[in-house]
DNA sequence: AAAAGCCCCTGGACGC
DNA sequence: TGCGTCCAGGGGCTTT
C-alpha cells in the first residue's frame, strides 16, 4: 500500500487516536516482521507516552516520553487498524478488548492505549517492521542518514535533482526510486511524475544534469509534476488498492487519478496524444508509460 | 561507486 | 473445485 502519500494519510489518521495517550500493554504476537522485534519491545513501550506522531520518508516515527522513538515501515501490505473502546474497562491488560472473532492471524501487534482504543498492526506478507531508536540516534541510524529529501518539503529543487543526477547513467525510473534521491516516492508515483513530465522512465538521469550551471527545462518539469503528484495524493487521501482501508475506515481516491499506473492498453489520458500505455519491467517492478507523448 | 538481481512473504487473479 | 503461474504501494543484501 505504501508510498508517501499513503503514509502520510495513515499518519493523519492515527495521530488523533495516538498522540497524548500511553501504551497500557503491547501484545507481541510474534518475535519478527521484516526484522526480529527489539527483545524488549513491549517493556520499552509499556506506560510510554506518545508525545508525536510523524512521518519522514515511508516511515511512522512515534515520539515517546520515554526518550525512545517507535520507528514503523508498512513495507507493502501493512496497514493499522482502529479499534473503539469497548464495554471493557482499558485495565483489562492481557485481553482482547475488540472482537476476537474478527481478528486476522495477520494482526501482528495490538497498542492497547490509554482512553480504551487499541491499534492493530496487520501485515500479511511482513515485509514491513517496527524498531526503537533513542531519539538523539535518530538521524544517525542507518535507516535515515542516507535518505535523500523530502519532496513536498522545499529542499526539493530543480538545482537539487540536477545535482544529484550529474554522472548518473540509471534510468529515470530508477533514478527517482532510490530513497537516497528522493524519499518516499515509489512505484506508483513515479511512473505517474514521468508521465505528468512528459520523461520517459527509460531516459538517462544525466539528461537532468546542470546545463551550464544552470537546471534543464526537463529538470524543472521534473521537480514540478513529483510535488504536484503527491500533493494531489496526498489531498486525496493516497491511492487505495486491493480493498485496502486506512485506519479511520476510509480509503484514498487517488488510485481513480492514475494516468498511467496500472492502465496497459488504455489511451494516454493527455490531450492531444494518441499513445496508449505500455508496460515495461525495470529492476524488477513494472514501470507504465506512454511511448507517445513520454520523451 | 553505481547498477542490476535476488530474496524475504502471503494472497488474489487468471488460465487450464 | 483444484492446481500452477504470475503479479503486487518496499528495500536490504549480494553480485557484477
Amino acid at each position: 500500500m505504501p508510498e508517501l502519500p499513503e503514509v502520510e494519510t495513515v499518519c493523519r489518521g492515527l495521530a488523533p487516536v495516538l498522540v497524548g495517550q500511553r501504551f497500557l500493554d503491547i501484545e507481541q504476537r510474534r518475535a519478527n516482521l521484516r526484522f526480529p522485534f527489539d527483545p524488549d519491545f513491549c517493556a520499552r513501550l509499556t506506560g510510554a507516552r506518545i508525545t508525536a506522531l510523524r512521518r519522514r520518508a515511508k516511515y511512522l516515527i512515534a515520539d515517546l516520553s520515554t526518550g525512545d522513538c517507535l520507528v514503523m515501515h508498512l513495507g507493502m501490505s501493512g496497514r493499522f487498524l482502529i479499534h473503539a473502546s469497548s464495554s471493557k474497562t482499558p485495565d483489562t491488560v492481557g485481553h482482547y478488548i475488540y472482537d476476537t472473532s474478527a481478528r486476522s492471524s495477520h494482526d501482528h501487534v495490538v497498542f492497547h492505549l490509554t482512553g480504551g482504543k487499541s491499534v492493530v498492526y496487520n501485515d500479511p506478507r511482513r515485509f514491513g517492521f517496527m524498531l526503537l531508536v533513542p531519539s538523539e540516534n535518530l538521524e544517525s541510524h542507518a535507516l535515515f542518514n542516507r535518505l535523500g529529501v523530502e519532496p513536498l518539503g522545499n529542499q526539493l529543487t530543480a538545482h537539487y535533482l540536477a545535482a544529484k543526477a550529474a554522472g548518473r547513467r540509471s534510468p529515470l525510473k530508477s533514478f527517482l526510486m532510490d530513497q537516497r534521491i528522493v524519499a518516499g516516492l515509489g512505484n506508483i508515483y513515479v511512473c505517474e511524475a514521468l508521465h505528468q513530465a512528459k520523461l520517459s522512465p527509460s531516459r538517462s538521469a544525466s539528461a537532468l544534469a546542470l546545463r551550464s550551471g544552470v537546471p534543464s527545462v526537463r529538470c524543472e518539469r521534473l521537480v514540478t509534476a513529483i510535488r504536484d503528484v503527491l500533493q494531489r495524493a496526498v489531498d486525496l487521501g493516497g491511492s487505495t488498492l486491493r480493498d485496502y482501508r486506512g485506519p479511520d475506515g476510509d480509503s484514498g481516491n487517488f488510485q481513480e487519478t492514475f494516468a498511467v499506473y496500472g492502465r496497459l492498453g488504455a489511451r494516454c489520458t493527455r490531450r492531444g496524444c494518441s499513445g496508449t500505455v505500455r508496460r515495461r519491467v525495470q529492476q524488477g517492478r513494472s514501470t507504465f508509460y506512454c511511448g507517445q507523448c513520454q520523451r
